[in-house]
DNA sequence: ACCGAAATCTATAACGTTATAGTTTTTCCA
DNA sequence: TGGAAAAACTATAACGTTATAGATTTCGGT
């Protein structure tokens, strides 16, 4: 066997050539014994391998991804409507925690109030620039859902869709949150309460709305959905809307709010008329974070821990991508008269 | 000339391959056709432009970036301290938003408290897995800032440092903060000024620090650092902490806080003394988000605009990846007067 | 009508990896 | 001792792109 020339010792980052120059191995040999090959030597893997760690090579994303089509990618695509982006940023940092180890990456394609929400899926989709996608504010009857299923390609939601497609998604249950939020009012005596709902256009809308129904017939209380504004209507427009409301006569005494800062708007809006709140109404509000309770003590709080379902979706998504045919993973966060804090 | 045998319509997302088979051009043309080169006919250009655009070409990323080594990613090194993820939300999602249209993708890296804030920078530089990098949480003497200038890596960074290194940023000017709210507790009669500073591992710590005794100077007022809780301790620590100083006998009347956690905190510490804000205290905060003057209307707010440095700092970097001689691009955010809100 | 220059176009190799189809070496049994 | 089977390794091509050097065509001028 004629030695090559010079083992030229090469610049750069190491490659699977360097590897095969150093050990006298040709390259493919290196490649199926890093990948612990059933037809490569025992000792041939040991050697390989410890001349991979001396060297300290990285195998090259780009080469593998044009090889293989895998890209080790996960793209989380996420609205930047403001109140969502709480949820979003520990949704991100939870997702990534639960990838870290692992070869995945995580891509953050937001996507705009001015354009369509199909757009970035369809990107994701015709480059094939990921190996699976998450996604939020999942609809009813999600057009993303649809696309993404009749495409094969890998995704799990945040929040369950109404398409009766099985994918892997993780939820809040936003009925058992309604629900115990009316309980909790019930128990403070409050008889005539007030929810301001989210967006129809959302899943969550018509859970949680079911479950303040419910709620409100279990204790004998009469329901009221705010009609002049949504959760997500941003803080302006649900202050006025409430404070509206509730200089009509018939005012309602308890509130019920799906998030921070419409629970922080509700409380101003109705304050703005000399209202107190643990006096003259009382109010439920879940949160991802933790600053309610320092806004008024008196608010009764659900906490939605997001950190969770970031994690969850992470790992479901992974699954999904690795083994097509294991059962898609699902979870429904149910909050307890526990999580009160 | 030859026909090759079959003009099969190749199934699949197309290539320079599939251009080339059906315009009976060399793929090589094609791609200089596709990049305007100058030795390609007019005619010739127009007609792949005008395939390639039915066809619906998109280039692919895994053989550009194994080609030219460029990734056409920008990655986001970011910590995930609790009150920093604000911050970090709007930055993520502006640095998108400046990105959109280009080929830049935006990839998450978190860095978490129990390792090494160098590891995943080494793992950037080591693998050329990105284009450039943002980095935030700088500090003064930043390592990963020597590092990454020392391996000429493009990269920008959210806040300055006093490594003596010339290059992109974008910082809030704290001093100017600090100085701007003190001199408003001044106008409102204050004495005697407590200022929950950031950690000194921070850049910004020495800014607001700076700005806030010359701010006391200027006004004559008597300046004071709380030194048993910083603006990131978390708001139990910092409830502690400003309850425990504010029941001391010679007790401030005006504070200046950094953060919207640690305002809401400072003022429920107060706050269980008795004290109430707008009477026997004020209390001057900056806040990314527009949560404060909901909390208590007394507060007096600067707004810090973190879209704006997410936005910047990504046209800084893309600037400085296209072209290294560029001068740095540099930007100090002032707060003025009429920036209160 | 010819030549050199300019204008267009193309073949080839390479980036780093892996699947496929071998080839070589070793082992083991009759 | 021969030879088939098993074990260990390798050459080649391909993924889609672009830089390089070269090939072909067109054109202008005399």
């Amino acid at each position: 066997m004629t030695e090559s020339p010079l083992p030229t010792i090469e610049p750069g980052r190491p490659t699977l050539k360097t590897i095969a120059a150093e050990s006298g191995l040709a390259v493919a040999t290196v490649s199926r014994a890093l990948k612990d090959a059933s037809d490569i030597g025992e000792e041939t893997k040991r050697r390989v391998r410890e001349i991979a760690q001396r060297l300290g090579y990285r195998p090259n994303r780009a080469a593998l991804r044009l090889r293989t089509g895998k890209t080790n990618v996960i793209a989380l695509v996420f609205s930047t409507e403001a109140d969502v982006m709480n949820h979003a940023s520990s949704l991100i940092y939870s997702a990534a925690e639960a990838l870290r180890g692992t070869a995945y990456h995580v891509v953050i394609m937001p996507f705009f109030a001015d354009e369509d929400p199909m757009a970035p899926i369809r990107y994701l989709v015709e480059t094939e620039s990921a190996d699976g996608v998450i996604l939020n504010q999942t609809m009813p009857d999600d057009p993303r859902v649809r696309y993404l299923a009749d495409h094969n390609f890998p995704f799990a939601t945040h929040g369950r869709t109404e398409t009766g497609i099985d994918h892997p998604y993780f939820d809040y249950d936003n009925e058992a949150f309604a629900r115990i939020a009316v309980q909790e009012l019930a128990r403070r005596g409050r008889r005539h309460i007030l929810l301001v709902a989210p967006p129809v256009s959302q899943s969550y809308a018509a859970h949680m709305t079911t479950g303040f129904l419910q709620g409100c017939a279990d204790h004998g209380l009469f329901p009221e959905i705010l009609t002049t504004a949504h959760s997500d209507s941003g803080a302006v427009r649900i202050h006025a809307a409430v404070a509206e409301r509730m200089g009509l006569p018939n005012r309602p005494d308890g509130l019920v709010v799906g998030s921070t800062t419409a629970a922080m708007a509700a409380i101003t809006g109705a304050e703005s008329l000399g209202l107190t709140i643990g006096t003259d109404f009382d109010l439920a509000a879940k949160e991802a974070l933790n600053f309610l309770f320092r806004f008024r003590r008196e608010i009764i709080v659900l906490h939605e821990d997001v950190g969770k379902a970031g994690d969850f979706l992470a790992r479901a998504l992974m699954a999904a991508i690795e083994d097509n045919t294991l059962a898609p993973r699902q979870f429904l966060d149910r909050p307890t008269i526990a999580d009160l804090v």
